[in-house]
DNA sequence: GCCAACGTTGGC
DNA sequence: GCCAACGTTGGC
């Protein structure tokens, strides 16, 4: 099973209006490089929902990919998935927290900020829901 | 096939 | 709103 991170503009489409849904068909990707990732995904593997474009830019949810790519548009070219939210962060973590990490380094989404679609390594995916469990036992004590 | 011009994404 | 990064388009 392998990790992504999706991203999304709140203002267009943000994790209250996937919970709200229940589902929805991510469609709207017109980037090769991304259009490949979602056609790597399979049934099952997990993605982080990344709000982007707006006053804290940050990983918002865990979202499960619930049906493989199917075509999206008429060319053929592009693809889209369905998926299903799983849990919201305890802890949103925001792009400045990625970015202080150095074990995120190498992050696919650091390094190419334009890309929408990318892949997430175990030990990244790991780190970073470790991050969100400690933001929110840190603001406890 | 190269490259300049232009458009889009996304952080700040 | 600006700008950097990067993708796409079109002239040659």
């Amino acid at each position: 099973m392998a990790h992504w991170l999706m991203k999304s503009e709140p203002d267009e489409y943000g994790w209250d209006d996937l919970v709200r849904d229940g589902r929805t068909e991510w469609t709207g990707v017109r980037n090769h490089a991304a259009a490949k990732n979602l056609r790597a995904m399979t049934c099952g593997d997990r993605a982080f929902f990344y709000h982007s474009a707006c006053a804290v830019p940050a990983i918002a949810g865990i979202m499960e990919v619930s049906r493989e790519w199917r075509a999206d548009g008429e060319d053929g070219k592009w693809a889209s998935v369905e998926v299903n939210p799983v849990a919201p962060l305890p802890r949103a973590v925001p792009l400045k927290k990625l970015k202080e990490e150095a074990a995120l380094r190498d992050m696919a989404t650091l390094k190419q900020g334009r890309l929408s679609v990318s892949p997430v390594s175990e030990a990244e995916w790991t780190h970073i829901c470790a991050l969100a469990a400690m933001g929110d036992a840190k603001e406890q004590t």
